[in-house]
DNA sequence: GTTCTAGAAC
DNA sequence: GTTCTAGAAC
């Protein structure tokens, strides 16, 4: 079993057995049939569970690498930890923040002597050798201890011996304590005790050239794990997440806690990317389209070095404060595409690049800030060398397109381009294989990418494209931060392949460009949920009109702050451990921090874009099911430990026209106000019916839960598959409706009586209730509608 | 989403 | 006078 498998987070295995379950058949099926294959996938989803706690089991040691400059809090970090952890944790320490602070200061001062109060601790401390700590390291992780490695390990220099200590029995991770530099600064100056004069001064300066020398760990370097820490919330965070890791638990693999989940990008890289003129000539940079051939010599040069990984030390210029870089050009959507159709299928290369330009041209103005690369693997390439031309004379900005020379499949582990969406010139079937791109993108992308690709389509059209979500599972997510793969089909002009256009190049070139069209069409979609955009129809391809707005960000929309935790905690669980109990690649689950009854449960959609439940889509009809199973097995649970307990679950069902939607001001950035939608990121909620809380105060929380606002999941599901999407209520009037007991259907004038009364009243839940399958457990006492 | 509070309802 | 609600503020 691969390694990842044994990571599966507990429930993960439930979605992805109903992933693999749901064919796109079931869109045709109608509501009973649904019930019948939720009931199935019930069973599935059991067995699974226990198989998936079995692997969870084998709990194996971390060897946790703390990165961070003197000050950081890396010390701070694991005596937090190890305080509250059952895991036996053992803290590595090489002391060597101070010596290398001191003997930086003495090179400053030129061996003048100094008076630093750290010398003495230097002296007289016993501070350990790296080979002492590797050693011990060793040592501890041999006994099944799991071990913090207290340094700087600024550089991958310094932390390469320490992540060879990893093996399939210990799992590698790295804790970036990356905070503003001014904070470690500050902390470095005091605990020097010589804040203000000269030596506090000269070992701030020490630290700030650290800190420009920094460079940020990837995943390529060993680690299974890195957690970024940017604040001291991050930092608290991470604190309670290692602190949860019990003995046998295991984290998930991957980057953690950067802005964005998907975006993998290192700092680092971008800044190396926006400043290609500040960086090491050895580094390998994208062909600007405004130099002729340059550049090219120099990432081929890179590329084909004997380590094959280029020099990825990060240069900070001179003029910006470390602590002043901004994760935000991180975020910055970039999709690398090969020249479709002029390999295999042999298209004309002077009429194809005229189409790419064409095409980018055409686009550039709705793309925002985000990039378009185009990639080919060789040097010699003539569509690099004819496009870049061509872009060139048409003066299109070549910090927004430009070519690269390398693998597209390993854009970031060797070329150190973060490209968060690559093209596949597909087959028409979808299929691996066949050599060229489509071959190594699917031998990339693993079975995840097959089985998700499958999913989407079974054929493409020429002239076409699919955008397939990457599930973390695939190497090409967690090791080249790829989080969509776009397959394009183009025209054909070999005539030993399928649907040859037999030199036809009016339609040939007519079908090219709608598949560039198609591609970068994609491909704004999915910029279009990566920026702030807090309403997306959720189809794939949204009309750029929409993206304009949200890209040039010349405005932002933004959330009232509780609407925007659903979202913070659907795209960053681990972030939030206190609250979740359950997270996936699909769902994540947590209690409602205002439960309206006994049991009240949330099952977060973990996608972008599908806010509420008018967002959704016959194409989110797996997630619907898999949000449902995922309700049902918690419902089980609570049904094993209280019989009385009868569940509802269902979706708040937002007015479409939003006639309270509210207005949300930011004063600090003179932006004005923005109607936004009443809430984001759908979820789905499971609450026992005895609303038996404190928190069920006002008539709007009665009347959400019991009357036609709530929709109940089972119906949603057969609306979605019958009509395409959920038809929306009329929010106002369901809101102000009388209070009515929601079993015997009696009024009530205010709460406080309508709460007494629900506190006893037993009778039977109305009939309609009692079908298909909307209560769970099914009541077996029917026929006593009132 | 909640909390606060003025004013309606009792 | 007390309880409750709706809407503003957060």
């Amino acid at each position: 079993m691969p390694k990842d498998e044994t990571q599966l987070f507990r429930g993960e295995a439930v979605c992805k057995c109903s992933e693999f379950s749901i064919d796109r058949g079931l869109r045709e099926l109608p509501g009973c049939i649904i019930v019948l294959i939720t009931k199935l996938l019930r069973v599935c989803a059991l067995l699974f569970f226990e198989k998936d706690e079995e692997e969870k089991a084998k709990g194996k040691p971390i060897a946790a690498i703390l990165v961070g400059a003197p000050g950081s809090g890396k010390s701070t970090f694991c005596e937090n930890v190890m305080r509250g952890s059952s895991r036996p944790w053992v803290r590595v320490c090489q002391n060597n923040e101070l010596e290398l602070l001191a003997s930086e200061v003495f090179k400053m001062l030129k061996k003048r002597s100094i008076y630093l109060r750290l010398q003495d601790t230097i002296n007289n401390g016993k501070s350990g050798t790296k080979p002492q700590c590797l050693k011990s390291a060793a040592a501890s992780l041999k006994e099944g201890k799991s071990v913090f490695i207290d340094r700087c390990n600024l550089d991958k220099e310094q932390r390469v011996d320490f992540v060879n200590l990893g093996g399939p029995e210990v799992e590698v991770h790295a804790v970036v304590l990356d905070l503003p530099a001014k904070l470690s600064i500050s902390r470095i100056v005091k605990r020097t005790g010589h804040e203000g004069n000269l030596q506090g001064g000269k070992a701030a300066a020490v630290v700030n050239r650290m800190l420009q020398n920094k460079e940020l760990p990837k995943l390529s370097e060993g680690f299974s794990r890195i957690t970024f820490c940017r604040n001291e919330t991050d930092v608290d965070a991470a604190v309670k997440t290692y602190t949860a890791v019990g003995p046998l638990d295991t984290l998930p693999h991957g980057c953690f806690g950067q802005k964005d989940p998907n975006a993998k990008t290192q700092l680092g890289i971008m800044r190396f990317l926006k400043r290609p003129h500040e960086t090491n000539t050895r580094d390998s940079v994208p062909s600007q389209l405004t130099e002729e051939k340059g550049p090219c010599g120099k990432t081929q040069e890179t590329v084909s070095s004997s380590s094959g990984m280029p020099s990825q030390k990060i240069k900070v210029s001179e003029d910006m404060a470390p602590g002043s870089i901004s994760q935000d050009e991180s975020d910055i959507p970039t999709l690398a595409f090969p020249s479709i159709s002029t390999a295999d299928f042999q298209f004309d290369l002077e009429k194809a690049s005229d189409v790419i330009v064409g095409k980018v041209e055409e686009f550039m103005d709705k793309l925002g800030n985000a990039k378009l690369v185009l990639v080919d693997l060789t040097e010699r390439s003539k569509i690099l060398s004819l496009v870049r031309a061509k872009a060139a004379e048409k003066k299109i900005d070549s910090k927004r397109f430009f070519t690269f020379i390398g693998d597209i499949c390993q854009l970031y582990t060797k070329g150190g381009l973060c490209c968060n969406v690559i093209a596949n010139a597909a087959n028409w079937r979808l299929k691996p294989g066949g050599g060229g791109v489509n071959a190594a993108i699917f031998n990339a992308g693993g079975p995840a990418l097959e089985a998700a690709t499958k999913e989407q389509a079974r054929s493409l059209l020429p002239g076409n494209a699919l955008v397939v979500p990457l599930p973390s599972t695939s190497p090409l997510y967690s090791k080249e931060g790829v989080t969509h793969v776009i397959h394009v089909l183009g025209p054909n002009m070999n005539p030993r392949r399928p649907n040859c256009l037999d030199n036809d190049y009016v339609k040939g070139c007519k079908v090219l460009e709608d598949a560039y069209s198609s591609l970068f069409k994609g491909f704004l979609s999915i910029a279009n949920t990566q920026v702030k955009v807090p309403r997306s129809s959720g189809s794939i391809l949204s009309g750029p009109s929409k993206l304009e707005d949200e890209v040039s960000g010349t405005k932002t929309k933004t959330w009232a702050p509780c609407l925007q935790a659903l979202y913070n905690i659907a795209m960053q669980p681990e972030k939030h451990n206190k609250q979740v109990l359950e997270a996936s690649d699909d769902v994540v689950v947590l209690n409602d921090i205002y439960p309206k009854a006994k049991q009240h449960l949330l099952v977060l959609a973990r996608i972008k874009g599908l806010d509420t439940l008018v967002d959704a889509r016959k194409e989110h009809l797996p997630l619907l099911m898999t949000m449902h199973e995922v309700g049902l097995r918690w419902v089980d649970k609570f049904v094993g430990e209280d019989a009385s307990l009868v569940f509802r679950l269902g979706y708040h069902s937002y007015d479409a026209d939003m006639p309270d939607a509210k207005v949300v001001e930011r004063p600090e950035e003179n932006i004005g106000c923005d109607l936004v939608p009443s809430m984001r990121q759908l979820h789905l909620h499971v609450i026992s019916q005895d609303f038996d809380s404190k928190h069920l105060k006002h008539k709007k929380h009665w009347n959400s839960f019991t009357t036609a606002f709530f929709r109940d999941s089972v119906d949603v599901m057969e609306e979605i598959n019958n009509q395409g999407k959920a038809t929306s209520q009329d929010e106002k009037r369901l809101m102000s409706m009388e209070l009515r007991c929601h079993r015997c259907r009696s009024a009530h004038p205010n709460i406080p009586r309508l709460k007494s009364h629900i506190s006893s009243c037993q009778a039977p839940f109305p009939a309609d209730l009692q079908k298909k399958g909307r209560l769970v457990p099914e009541q077996t006492n029917s026929g006593c509608d009132p």
